[in-house]
DNA sequence: CCCCGGTCTTCCACTGAGTGGAAGTTTAGT
DNA sequence: ACTAAACTTCCACTCAGTGGAAGACCGGGG
């Protein structure tokens, strides 16, 4: 090779995993160029994979030439295992009927909640929110909910680092989210105001299976609504009661 | 190499590729060399394969040990291309509620159609169809909804091969379903009655952006209920006409 | 007009990552 | 205990992949 294979050797399949892994839901779109840059691989070296990659589908282009995921990829996620997903559905599709708003649902992953399902209507509040999407778990309702029922260990060392602050409202300091977090284990729910976006609040309980938070399930509605979330606590507890109850009967068999 | 390079030399990524390729809506989880079979490739390329897309979570293993698409590739599936669906959701959500049936939005690719969005409550019919699966285009109502609408050329390409025909009531005829899809045109929807599966049956209308069938909104009930199909036609005309509307809108700007 | 900063594409000589047949191991069924 | 199938490991060979560099392309501003 001119330049030849001057790196230990990387595998090929890392490579091609790396060029994926540079989209994410901030960097949905990207230049050739700019996958080099977040992948860390020489731009010929990407080029070329790129290349078999649309050529499979796995990766298209947008009308400007920027490259993005491909509908191959999109098919295959869906064959991901979508237990919870297709067992929550229905129930949160009820639980939008009800109540209008925004119902999604979320899992941990990592330290981040992963939003698996969302039903909205039309007249939704813009919402942070993707499915497939991450945020922290501090300033979201899911997260607390979630965070709420870890392990202690986990707890302590979620809030050891250093906690972002999207929002002036957002709750960072230890001492205070704890308290927090032991009145959503006492209440059964939580509730956040404008501690993500500004302009939109939330309510949010934990999907219990045996003591452990399997996903939560959250509504988002427009601040100004905010003391209609009251009202909404109780079908969105019964909403994720529903869903426990048929995961947890899902998983005997 | 022992064995060695025999093969003229497909590009490793192409193998990556064939790997994930041997997943599909029919296959969802497949062991190591069921992937091999249906890859072609050989038992230890594909064990090393697996492995290495194990470790990125690309791929993950059921409690039985098979392999099926992990969480990452779903992640990154949610990030394609979903003006679509986004912008129809809303509206088959609105379908749903006053209807309270199955709902679903397919679009056509290649010779098959694609379901891409889907809402169903709890007491739903079991249904083939999944978001992320292909049916055949003749045995449902969103496949001859957006057959109707597709150029002479491709019609009597699509009826030239030999058709599938999953239960008895299947129309296979080319003579007969041609003249079904043009009924279909001059009314503006579809009807089916268990032509892909026993006991269930179904309407559905196509999205018409400037003459062209852009997606197909269907609606899927049980059999004994076919009666009350013909009740449903009117609000699932017009939620496939408010996607138009939106759909148009939005490729405007 | 030309030059500059950026992005994308092509080239090519070298070499180690990938290869796959075969042998060994574990698992399941009879 | 025997058989068959699925899985894992091994290893010598070699060609697919490599990446630096040079070239093409595209605006935009001097």
């Amino acid at each position: 090779m001119a330049g030849g294979a001057r790196e230990p050797g990387r595998s090929v399949t890392s490579k091609v995993l790396a060029v994926l892994g540079a989209f994410d839901s901030a960097h949905p779109q990207l230049s050739l160029s700019d996958i080099a840059r977040r992948s860390g691989l020489p731009l010929s070296t990407v080029h070329r994979l790129v290349g078999q990659l649309e050529e499979w589908q796995a990766l298209s282009r947008t009308s400007d030439g920027r490259l993005r995921v491909g509908m191959r990829l999109w098919e295959l996620g869906q064959l991901a295992p979508a237990r919870l997903q297709d067992l929550a559905h229905p129930w949160l599709q009820e639980l939008f009927v009800t109540t209008g708003e925004n119902v999604h649902l979320a899992v941990r992953d990592g330290m981040e909640v992963l939003y698996v399902d969302k039903v909205h209507g039309r007249r939704a509040v813009p919402i942070v929110s993707r499915t497939g999407g991450r945020l922290p778990m501090h300033p979201t309702g899911v997260g607390k909910a979630l965070l709420a029922h870890e392990p202690e260990w986990f707890v302590s060392s979620y809030l050891a680092r250093r906690l972002e602050r999207p929002t002036p409202h957002t709750v960072t300091e230890p001492g205070r989210l704890s308290r927090e977090l032991a009145a959503v284990r006492a209440q059964g729910y939580a509730l956040t105001f404008e501690e993500m976006t500004l302009g939109s609040c939330s309510a949010a309980a934990p999907v219990l299976v045996g003591g452990r938070a399997v996903a939560a399930v959250g509504l988002v509605v427009s601040s100004r609504r905010a003391r209609e979330l009251k009202r909404l606590v109780e079908p969105l507890l019964a909403a994720a009661d529903r869903i426990a109850h048929d995961y947890a009967r899902a998983h005997a068999a």
